[in-house]
DNA sequence: TGTCCCCTGTGCAAATTTGAACATCAGTTG
DNA sequence: CAACTGATGTTCAAATTTGCACAGGGGACA
């Protein structure tokens, strides 16, 4: 049964009675009307109508057509309208990924959101892997370091992230502070253990200090902090991570080189959805708020 | 929801997962395919798929296009093969349509062959009115007197009905034999009560015997026979309601230009299905018993 | 890393579908 | 009874859809 078209125009003249009539509904010109009944009979090998002067009136199999077709133009309304209604409101899935790292920043933001949309389910993916916007895996995407540049994605600058220099207490009674960049190379590390990061904090203590000064490596960046606060050595953190740990020790000044820009990025297909941008814009209202 | 087919393009695309791969399916162009994704999404304000390079996969909003489009393809193919087989098959309604006075002949066939297509119903029609044929209200019509000549209609002779002039032995006691044609002005008749009859035995009447001599008349077959049993007159009877009431004495031979002929018509769009087809040759099978 | 393959996407011509005008017919109304 | 209305059906030109050829791009695999 193909061309589903041609049922839609027999439904129409069931419904109606007339070719002229539903030609009218359809929005097309009553000939049309009359090729899409005769192609769809002949394909049928059965007459769908008898013909006379005043219309056209269902055989058996006709309005059995119309039954079946009924059923379906009301599916298919109800249908259109939920598409719209999703397009247009904030429903279903709102899809999130993001560094672990983030996530005590983003799920206060997030869990908001979806106060304030209650028809909203959101679903904050975190992970080893990278999720992929273009197999739709994810709507919104917060990616730290270089402005990714997938072709199709809409990439926003979302906020950056000062990082910071600090060690616990117990550590600068031990091995007291780095007098200056020269000086790092008496100290000991903490960083990530994928060498080839992107992060410029990272690249930059590559550069400063020899790999053998780096005693603690992880892939997670909260362990990564969880080392700092151990004492294990001097790491990177964030501004905001650093105020949660009052007792940590900056021991030389933020660098804007280190900061690490974040990026708002979407998939181009979904990035105009309301639903994403209504998501982006209230991120980005609350992220005004951290900033300092 | 205009376009159905483009819900239909959407909908293999959504199952199989690529553009290419739908429009091997749907037997067209992945241009093709392409468009009609596009233009439905634009009529809808929606994205339904995302591109990527491997192909295409459903939003949420493509899923449930999908979901509501597989049930639609389910019924329709249900609906395709319903119609396909009612079309070949002997199910359904069958209406015939005929004078009262047939009834007694048509009666026993339609049952038999109801008996032999168990899934059909039949509705035997009579009425005052002619039930018209393209207007759906039968299948079958069997009419009598000249071949009617309604331009939608297929007429095929069905059989020939003989008539008879006879009278009771009580009339015949009373008012003697007629010697001849030109002694039938001094009988008395029963005839049609409408005038301008087509049935040429009443055309024949109305030319040899003045209206005076026409004592009875009536608009149902039925009853002019009852009137003829009764001893009203001398009248019309067909050979068959001659056989059943022996007693009736023919009062001159029977003329071949008395023949009434009876048709077989049948409505253009509705002779080829087969149901019609089998209960025409049925009918023609079992009135082959009927001649003498 | 480079090549190959499959998939998407686009400009242009061909084919198909559609629309407009007209013919025709039945039923209705003045 | 004749004109009129509203319906179907057909023919030809216009418009739209479709197909073709080719470009471009991202994975897969050697």
């Amino acid at each position: 049964m193909d061309n589903w078209d041609e049922i839609r125009t027999a439904f129409q003249v069931a419904r109606i009675g007339t070719v002229s009539g539903a030609a009218d509904v359809l929005g097309v010109h009553h000939a049309t009307v009359i090729r899409h009944i005769d192609a769809l009979e002949q394909r049928l090998g059965v007459k769908l109508f008898q013909r006379h002067a005043r219309g056209y009136t269902a055989t058996e199999a006709g309005q059995d057509l119309m039954q079946v077709a009924t059923a379906t133009d009301d599916q298919f309304t109800q249908l259109a309208g939920r598409i719209r209604g999703q397009g247009e409101g904030v429903s279903g899935d709102l899809v999130v990924t993001s560094l672990v790292i983030l996530s005590p920043l983003l799920t206060p933001v997030m869990v908001k959101f979806r106060r304030e949309n209650p028809d909203l389910t959101v679903r904050f993916l975190t992970g080893d892997r990278l999720f992929r916007l273009e197999y739709g895996e994810a709507h919104v995407a917060i990616r730290a370091g270089e402005a990714p540049s997938q072709p199709d994605n809409v990439v926003q600058p979302f906020f950056s992230q000062a990082m910071h220099l600090v060690a616990t207490p117990s550590y600068v009674e031990q091995h007291g502070m780095p007098t200056g960049v020269s000086d790092l190379v008496n100290h000991w590390f903490i960083s990530h253990d994928n060498v080839d990061s992107r992060a410029p904090f990272i690249r930059w203590l590559s550069e400063k200090v020899p790999q053998n000064r780096i005693v603690f490596r992880t892939t997670d960046n909260r362990a990564m902090v969880d080392a700092v606060i151990s004492g294990a050595g001097i790491g990177f953190v964030s501004t905001w991570e650093m105020r949660q740990h009052p007792e940590l020790i900056e021991v030389m000044p933020s660098q804007e080189e280190w900061t690490g820009a974040l990026w708002l990025v979407t998939h181009v297909d979904l990035h105009r959805t309301t639903k994403v941008q209504a998501f982006l814009k209230f991120l980005k209202a609350e992220a005004a708020n951290w900033e300092v």
